[in-house]
DNA sequence: AAGACGGGGTG
DNA sequence: CACCCAGTCTT
């Protein structure tokens, strides 16, 4: 239970301690130059499973380019996926471009600072619905992810499986208790850059945290052995051969990826499954599938790349056709110029080479 | 509850 | 190469 959980846990002193330290410590971002709720969603989806450092040109590049939810909902989904182009986890930008629409249509361009109302919006769940509804709002609201977890893990001596949901279900529940109620937002921002620059995942700088007299984890030197996390599972190898076509014109046969699953809408270079198909057929193969015809060239080496669940393992080939136009909705002829233009995942930004 | 869904950083 | 990470959605 959570009161068995506190029990003995100074909250007021931990507040004041922990407060005190974020005030003085409290790192420069951009996001947090205003209370601007647009800017503090975005900047929260974008750092879902992304460090900040990666984040910040992005969010920068992204406020320029769209500075309101009403400029973001007008836009092109091509144009946002292109500005979101290397961040990875495609879905977030496609369900905040068609969460900011819903804004639009449905709370007059206004962010709803109500729970029920901002968790219905498509890429809201619980963790950045307590974040815009805490920074923002200054509601005091848990916001519980990764970060918060192995923070309170350690405080508290918690040595549940962080990777199971009701653990974060629990991790809410203390939250909820010990958050302060005069300033969720700095309490909230203040435990997220705690976990990132002193209670580090691996080697915590204990010796400088500002609530060390509150850890029960560093009491009894376990600090390095929390959080508990079940490990993930390996991923597994997929063989392919991405063609580089180039037609006499020197544009290249590219492939607009399915609307739904991985790298949804993104751009890419026509993959053949080398598990299905031997070297030697793939024009054959192609001819079928996309109702071109192509001349296999030389080999251009060749590329791993890993996802969450998956690996890619990519033969580059060159490849030539006869072709100036194509029939297949998935392909298009485009020129370099063009297909920088267009969204490419990060593997086919190395295939393409420029 | 488990799997799908990207990419970069670290040791 | 193994492991880590500012989550959400679907099944």
């Amino acid at each position: 239970m959570v009161e068995d959980i506190l029990q003995n846990f100074n909250i007021k002193a931990f507040e004041s301690d922990l407060l005190t330290w974020y005030h003085e410590n409290k790192r420069m971002l951009p996001w947090r130059e205003s209370r601007d709720p647009y800017r503090i969603w975005v900047s929260e989806i974008m750092l879902q499973q992304t460090k900040v450092d990666t984040v910040i040109p992005y969010f920068k590049r992204f406020m320029e380019k769209y500075p309101t939810v009403y400029s973001l909902a007008e836009a092109p989904e091509e144009e946002v996926l292109k500005e979101w182009e290397g961040l990875g986890y495609y879905s977030r930008a496609r369900n905040l471009h068609t969460a900011v629409q819903e804004v639009v249509e449905n709370y007059g361009g206004t962010i709803p600072d109500e729970k029920k109302e901002l968790g219905s919006l498509k890429g809201v769940g619980p963790y950045t619905q307590g974040a815009i509804l805490s920074i923002a709002f200054n509601q005091p609201e848990p916001a519980v992810d990764g970060n918060v977890m192995r923070v309170f893990s350690r405080l508290l001596l918690i040595n549940d499986d962080i990777a199971r949901p009701r653990t974060k279900k629990h991790f809410e529940t203390v939250v909820r208790e010990v958050i302060s109620k005069e300033d969720p937002s700095s309490f909230n921002q203040a435990i997220m850059d705690l976990g990132a620059t002193i209670c580090t995942p691996k080697s915590p700088a204990c010796l400088v945290c500002p609530v060390l007299e509150h850890c029960r984890a560093f009491e009894v030197g376990a600090q390095a052995e929390l959080p508990v996390k079940s490990k993930a599972k390996k991923q597994k190898p997929i063989f392919y051969a991405a063609l580089k076509v180039k037609n006499a014109d020197g544009n290249y046969l590219i492939e607009k990826r399915p609307e739904t699953g991985l790298l949804a809408n993104m751009y890419q270079f026509p993959m053949v499954p080398l598990s299905e198909v031997a070297l030697i057929d793939i024009p054959k193969w192609f001819k079928k599938e996309y109702g071109v015809d192509v001349m296999l060239g030389k080999r251009d080496g060749d590329l791993k790349h890993v996802f969450s669940h998956l690996i890619w393992d990519i033969e580059i080939y060159e490849a030539e056709t006869d072709a100036i136009e194509v029939a297949d909705n998935r392909l298009r002829l485009a020129s370099p110029d063009e297909m920088k233009k267009l969204p490419f995942p990060v593997s086919h930004l190395r295939i393409r080479g420029f």
